[in-house]
DNA sequence: GACTAATCGAGACGGTACGTCGGGTCTTACG
DNA sequence: CGTAAGACCCGACGTACCGTCTCGATTAGTC
């Protein structure tokens, strides 16, 4: 991770706390639990962290920054096995994508982070770097393998097919999303399976299934 | 609209101002628009709809209800003109879509209040009623035309049906917000072409284009 | 008393509670018996009040102000009745004038706002208005009560007149004062005798007796 | 002065900094002088000191120790030469102490530490043995050279006289602070003269003159 | 000349209070 | 009754100092 407000600490005086980070974020993603975002207060994550609320702000300038984080590691487990198939790849990576934000903290959080980057783009920047891009390789990854397999004439442009996986990524991510937080509908294998195929196929050939 | 707290009014005493709605209303997305979500308070918006709090609090029970009533209007406008084939109508609806997603006060609002809906059912329900199911109609339309002029299947199981408009739905809405939002990139209508062929054609088809 | 920030409030609104005023001026002093000057805080006089922060910060500039207001009732009680002669009655002044200053309250608050107001002319002003010129009419009573007895003679000069009431008062409130709390030795009826003979014989005289 | 902490200091390690104690004492001078006794903070003192908090605190319990002991230097230069009669002795030393009081590192610090001292007693013994008895062996000198002079008759119960020295002493320093301070009236030779006068004279004779 | 022990600077730490702000409620007088 | 005005209680905000602590780096005096 190593985000923060990250000065490189010169040199003297008494070093942070390694521990504390880990308590705070701990005790956010909790609160996130409990609480949810608006009801979230960073004296009440100190307390729960045990640190002072001084020690929280002069790690964090504030909530969104420390809720991007605590919500960022989350995110890092997502992995793309090789299933054997893109389809299987794409049916891999939505549920695994949507366990993660079935998690409560997860849908506490990460809504809310968004929702307030709209008008801060440093707070946007810091959620592409610490989590939405982060997820962009598993893209390029599965696009990789189903050219391996076959599936997938190979790529000349590369223009083009940067283009290609941010709307692969945005399609994926959004109705994901989607369907999980604002649908509020339960992403299980059936629907991965209907989305893979109607991400593959189209709708045309889709419908007819 | 007929949102609100929504008491039926019994008899006698003064009627409450018609106009007093309009004016709260507006002045919620002016203060949207220059402030944002977070930084939006009751207050304010009373001071600037010429109005005292107590008449705000009276037909709205809290800041989340307003913005929705106040959102909601914006959303009204959103239509499926016949544009001759699915793939045109798709990127008609998907264009109307980002540009009321380009307005600020739609940014700052809908975001916020999707992501306060987590944890609050009522208002999940309302947004439900106020903005997403208004959409949803618009991919109803969309499907029959198309089934019309033959470009997709008639449909046989109404169930089935009902899921695939949910699907659909969730592709273009949770697609062109996190485009818009997350990726926070222009939704031109170069981008919508490149969706509307990967929304009917799949991606196997799409990526050879 | 009617000092604080006094906007003599124009019309509409619910006016201000009449009782919290009081309130808030006994919980003060309670805290200052408990607690001192140095530990005494806003919140925990709001508190003991059972009152808002903010409802004493909107009758208040600061705890400055506050505890002047609060002391000042005290020397609401201050009288001079007559006692027959000249020295009987500075004894008296003195005895009930270190009365007051005996009480905790008095003790803790006084000397506080009066260091504070060494860098502030408001809070001087304040002071000067609500306690300490207040007891000015004392002397001037006094020797007018002489006068008519015989014990001093007839005024000529009344500017002269007004640097001697001054200077008296200085001398007698400034030496009780030291007395009782920078020496903190005990002002009782033989202490008041000496110093009203040093006052009204001086020293070479009082040294004999 | 010998006042601070005061460990003994046992064997071997390094040696306390010298120059860091004067530098120290000269720092919370300057920043009396600047920002008043309420707004100095020892962190600022530290700085100003070249010196680290750490420094400091092992020097001095808090803000009242050290500031007592700032302010007790200043009390150092005061002498009573001798002017040649009683009356002029006394207008010497009430316009020396007057002078040391017009200056803003004593206004501020004198009268706040004697605040804090109502409510710890070891602060006013401090405060005794720093600043006031110090300055009370004026009184004593004075007195014993009118004696000498024949201005004052000679003393025989050697405890009446310290209460009469003691009485004498919270006289002048009282209304000498009080004139000073409270009334923030200039304390200059003519008010020095009527001073004395009202001192060795008394009411009756004052007021005819 | 290395050892030892207390000092020094720097600055992070757990606390407590600050004074302000916004949320919602309530109490007035007026319409 | 509805309304504008504004005071009320509450709780969180982000900041400032407090006094303590933990660092690595100096210094003496002692071995």
């Amino acid at each position: 991770m190593q985000s923060r407000t990250s000065a490189p600490r010169a040199t003297g005086g008494r070093p942070r706390s390694a521990t504390a980070d880990a308590a705070i974020l701990a005790a956010t993603r909790a609160a996130l639990v409990e609480l949810g975002w608006s009801k979230l207060t960073l004296g009440d994550v100190a307390t729960r962290a045990g640190v002072a609320k001084t020690t929280l702000y002069r790690r964090w300038a504030g909530k969104n920054e420390l809720v991007v984080d605590a919500v960022a590691e989350l995110f890092d487990e997502l992995e793309i096995p090789d299933r054997g198939s893109l389809a299987a790849d794409v049916e891999g990576v939505v549920l695994q994508f949507a366990a993660i934000l079935a998690r409560p903290e997860a849908k506490s959080g990460l809504m809310a982070v968004i929702a307030e980057s709209v008008r801060d783009d440093a707070l946007r920047a810091r959620i592409r770097t610490s989590i939405v891009d982060r997820q962009k390789r598993l893209v390029l990854e599965g696009r990789a393998r189903a050219q391996v397999r076959g599936e997938l004439p190979p790529e000349t442009d590369p223009e083009e097919s940067a283009r290609t996986t941010d709307l692969i990524f945005d399609v994926i991510a959004g109705t994901v999303v989607h369907r999980a937080l604002v649908s509020a509908e339960p992403v299980d294998p059936d629907w991965a399976r209907a989305f893979a195929k109607l991400l593959l196929n189209g709708l045309t050939a889709s419908a007819t299934a």
